[in-house]
DNA sequence: TGCGCCTCAATTGCATGCAGTTTGAGGGCG
DNA sequence: CGCCCTCAAACTGCATGCAATTGAGGCGCA
């Protein structure tokens, strides 16, 4: 059995899909930052289709969250508030035990040495670009998922493993990927053990680890509101609020 | 005003919305059975717009795995195996121990009145339909994952639901809903009392009795036409009048 | 009668066109 | 000098049209 993701479900068309596995990567490497506009046309012309299916590709996208659709507006990669990035990492860690619980002791040698063989990349690219790293050690966890061979299960920890890397990118400081790949090893060796609570709990603290690094707070950042990111200095001001703002800077 | 979904990310427009909450509804009250042929033109018939939206929507639906699309198909309704609403089962137990986890103790007086009210709802749809019924438990667990005010974790359970009430309809036997209403009542209250590990392990078995009941040999359907059966679920809203009642539509 | 090929209606895949909405830039006015 | 108003360009919402694919029934042949 290849280990073939292929959804039955998500992508009608190859076309779509093709655009939608571009644009996944192209979040999660950060080369398209939350925020960063998707206008149909663009889309279309960048990939040789029409927005017909542009837009299609974007409506799929929405539905995994990982893009911002309002009404008569260009359509955005979704800037996910630091709160739903906190609700993101609890919803992961709850999946992600089940995921490791159902597959420790059960990993055929062919899993295993695929397993390695991805942590040795990830161990490679440590030198090379943060986005890289990052989107390995995604992939990490989604070939885990994968080898449930629960399609369900494989959705929704892609999904929410993909919106935790939109939550890096706007909350976290570079990423120092080491420990993530010591701790990729040690839940290979516990799967292979086949210790059932030992692997459930180091998958948490792993997620907890990543999640607490990358939360420890909200980050005045690109994207978010300026009035937020103003608010501690209109206070020191005498009393009065900021009325109105100049003309908004656009930030980007 | 009305306490809505809004899920900010899900449906693009509003008619493409109002298309998936009625096929939703369809199908989770089991008027469209599952391996029900869902033609894009029929359905735009049906709802007064076009091929595209109707598409999309599919498209939508598709992404939630109610719904399944093949290349040059006609889309059906979802018919999972049983290994997958096994899964499903499993995903959504970790996912609303999850909610009540959260919810434990923090419930708002409104917020109590709000579930009693819908218990009080089923209670009284216990001699109407079986597929009222089955809605309504279905969306007391919806009810409680939006209390939490995690848009992702709405989204989540509320598809994960979605799916088992899919399963049940191949699956299972006659709903007795009794002793789901029961278990309802008793979710609430724990709730309220504030123990968090009570209310945890009671929507644990709670979810773990319905799935159980649920390995039954799966019931043939015989459908019927889908213009008829979709009648009734496309008078909300503004939908044209469309009188045309193109050819049948063969189910199977 | 039974089996396989062939043809055609039904249906999807996709692009394009038009209408309505939002954006944002420039000019006039206080 | 800054604010507001206006208007055009940009963009989305949606329908429609055409080509490609499917699969189901009909026909011929053994």
């Amino acid at each position: 059995m290849a280990p073939r993701p292929a959804s039955k479900t998500a992508e009608p068309s190859d076309k779509v899909g093709l655009i939608c596995r571009a644009l996944r990567r192209a979040i999660i490497e950060q080369a398209l930052a939350p925020g960063a506009k998707l206008p149909e046309d663009s889309l279309g012309e960048r990939f040789g289709v029409s927005r017909t299916i542009a837009r299609h590709a974007l409506g799929q996208l929405a539905a995994e969250g990982l893009v911002e659709l309002r009404r008569n507006r260009i359509a955005v990669v979704a800037t996910p508030s630091w709160q739903e990035a906190r609700d993101a990492f609890d919803i992961r860690i709850e999946l992600e035990r089940l995921v490791v619980r159902q597959l420790a002791g059960k990993l055929t040698k062919a899993q295993i040495a695929e397993l390695n063989t991805h942590v040795d990349a990830e161990d490679r690219a440590r030198d090379g670009s943060d986005a890289v790293s990052i989107r390995l050690a995604t992939e990490f966890h989604i070939l885990l998922a994968n080898m449930t061979n629960s399609p369900i299960l494989v959705r929704y920890v892609s999904e929410v493993a993909y919106r935790c890397c939109l939550t890096l990118s706007l909350y976290s400081r570079p990423h120092s990927s080491e420990c993530a790949i010591n701790e990729h090893r040690a839940i290979i060796a516990a799967l292979v053990k086949g210790d059932e609570a030992k692997v459930m709990s180091l998958m948490h603290s792993h997620l907890d680890s990543v999640a607490s690094r990358a939360l420890v707070a909200p980050a005045p950042q690109r994207g978010r509101d300026l009035l937020d990111i103003l608010a501690p200095y209109a206070e020191e001001g005498e009393g009065e609020r900021v009325v109105k703002m100049p003309k908004v800077v656009r930030v980007r």
